[in-house]
DNA sequence: CGGGATCCATTCCGATACTG
DNA sequence: CAGTATCGGAATGGATCCCG
C-alpha cells in the first residue's frame, strides 16, 4: 500500500484534461490512524461505550448491566482497545472484592465532540436512510 | 436485543442512589441505523469513497485507479451499499463499451458534513492516539 | 468497461467455563 | 467483582475466473 498521494487525472485525453490532485494519504491505513480509528469506532460496541462514559465514570459491572447484550468478553476487549487508544482510563480500587472504574480522558472527550455530531446526524436521518434502502430493495433485489 | 431504554442505577444502596436514566435506544441495532450506519462507515473502503466522491462524480475505473489497493469486488460491493443507503447514485451511459458514473446525493453531502469533521479530528489527533498506543504497549504486554 | 460468481483466508464476535 | 482462556460460527475481505 504505502503512503500514496494519488495523482488523479480524468481518463479523457491528457491534453484537455484538467489535472486534479487528490490527497488520499490521510486515509491511508499504514500512515495514519484515521482508518484505524474508524475501524475501532465502527466496532460493534465502541460507540455505545463512549456514549455511556461521556456521561460519567462507570464500573465494569454497571456497564455490563447498561448494555445487557454485550458479553463480558467483548466488554473487556472493547474497553481495552479504547484505553489503548487513549480515549478512556481504567482505575483499580484495591477493595475486596476489587472494583474497577472507567472514565473518559481529555482525548476521549475531544473525540466525543465530532463523534456525537455524527451520531446525532445518523439519528436524525435514519428515516431517510431506511426509505432509501426500501426503495433500493424494491427496485432491485 | 430489543429496544431497551436502560434504567441505570448505581450499585450503591438504592435509598441514597440518584436514579439516572440513560436512553441508549438510539444506538440499538434493531431500532435504528445509527449502529448500522457506523458499521457501514466503519467498513474498510466506505469513507475513502465518500471522500473521493464528495469532490466530484467519478467513473468506476477512475475510482479503481484512485484507490489501487481495492479489489473490484470490494469496490462494487462498497458502492452498492452506499447507493442502497441513499448516499450516492449510479448512472449508466449506454456507450460501447458502457460507462458508469457515481455521484453523491443530497443525503450523501449532508452526511459528509459531520463525517468530515470526524475525519479531520482523526487526522489532527493521530499523533496523540499513536502516542497513547505506544505508552500502553510499553507499560503492558 | 463494469461488473457477477466462486473460493478461500482472516477477523470478529458470542457462548461457555474457569480464576484471584 | 472483574476479569482470562478456549472454542466455533458468522461476517468480512481478497484472488481469480468469467461475461455482455
Amino acid at each position: 500500500m504505502a503512503g500514496s498521494v494519488v495523482s488523479l487525472k480524468s481518463s479523457i485525453p491528457p491534453a484537455e484534461a484538467p489535472t486534479r490532485t487528490v490527497d488520499l494519504t490521510a486515509l491511508d491505513f499504514s500512515n495514519c490512524p484515521v482508518r484505524d480509528m474508524l475501524n475501532q469506532i465502527g466496532g460493534k460496541w465502541s460507540t455505545l461505550l463512549i456514549e455511556a462514559l461521556s456521561q460519567r465514570p462507570y464500573r465494569f459491572g454497571e456497564l455490563r448491566r447498561m448494555i445487557p447484550d454485550i458479553s463480558q468478553r467483548m466488554l473487556t476487549q472493547s474497553l481495552r482497545e479504547l484505553q489503548r487508544d487513549g480515549y478512556i482510563e481504567r482505575e483499580v480500587f484495591p477493595t475486596k472484592p476489587p472494583s474497577v472504574e472507567y472514565r473518559m480522558t481529555d482525548l476521549g472527550r475531544a473525540l466525543y465532540q465530532p463523534l456525537s455530531q455524527l451520531l446525532n446526524w445518523a439519528e436524525a436521518n435514519h428515516a431517510a436512510v431506511k426509505a432509501a434502502r426500501e426503495r433500493y430493495d424494491r427496485d432491485n433485489g
